[in-house]
DNA sequence: AGGCTAATTGCAACAATGTTGCGTTTAGCA
DNA sequence: TGCTAAACGCAACATTGTTGCAATTAGCCT
């Protein structure tokens, strides 16, 4: 009997290499697992526990909360996800951050936040942290105060 | 009539200057906010509105949840506090944290947590976010990775 | 392909944290 | 000392996160 050659759809190789460490470490390759990994992939910016399941619900997925909490945990584990500490949202491990470190600069007073990348400033974080015996993997650098608009408002040129 | 000279308690400082600051742009000094504020300055890390609840009923004191939370986002209105992003907590500004930068390392297996001072590192940061046009106040820096310790349970040597 | 079993999920119930509206209290002032 | 706007406490609710247990299912073994 001849099968199609052709997937049903297309599934990124990110998605896919997470599918592989899953199975590797003896871990089930289940529906929800598929969907919340394939939320993280989609999103642009960490997301909430809470910010997966209506992404998903979007799509008419409808997934337990509970779920979705077990679900990043265990990536989290396995080091497929990071929590972002600043927000407490989630993001696909090595996903649009390579170098795994996140900069951000925040208004204390309008709230705009700008994202950048230093990768100096990267280097030099983990060298300090090598200092104290330290290994890391994942930088998250917050700057606050004042965006160049608030400043002048309040204290003129 | 002879009034005794002597004060009932000693108030620090750092909390007279924040009841001067309140004062100074028309906000009452009541006791609730007076017993933030000394809770905030006994405090030896970020505490949540809560911890500040149960810090102050641990010495009789009792003040409903919503009232710290006003205060608190008040503080932070009037610069007299800040929110640190990575764990929720507050802050007394300028109080151990002379230069605006907090900066910690998180082990992701045994969750231990080390804070550390590098002045070059705050420096360098500023100078990125002035060139971005952003006036920065206030520093908080995160890596995530594992410890001496768990590097050495997970990969041997 | 069909059944077995442990892993995983969903559900219900709850705990913790944060927010809003409104009546009562109080700090600061005349 | 009394007045009044500001601040507080309370009740009720919204959101976020956790736990125990019964129902479902992925992966394996015929």
């Amino acid at each position: 009997m001849l099968r199609l050659a052709l997937r049903p759809c297309i599934i990124s190789s990110v998605v896919q290499d997470s599918i592989r460490i899953l199975q590797a470490q003896g871990y089930k390759v289940t529906k929800p697992r598929r969907q919340v990994l394939e939320a993280l992939e989609g999103a642009q910016k960490p997301v909430s526990p809470y910010d997966v399941q209506s992404t998903l619900r979007k799509q008419g997925k409808y997934l337990n909360h509970v779920t979705i909490y077990r679900i990043l945990d265990l990536f989290c584990r396995l080091n497929l996800a990071h929590k972002v500490l600043s927000s407490g949202g989630f993001v696909k491990c090595g996903l649009g951050n390579e170098a795994g470190c996140h900069r951000f600069m925040v208004c204390r007073c309008c709230g705009v936040l700008r994202e950048f990348v230093d990768e100096e400033l990267c280097k030099k974080e983990s060298k300090s942290a090598v200092n104290l015996g330290f290994h890391t993997e994942y930088h998250l650098s917050e700057s606050s105060g004042l965006c160049s608009e608030c400043y002048r408002k309040r204290f003129g040129e």
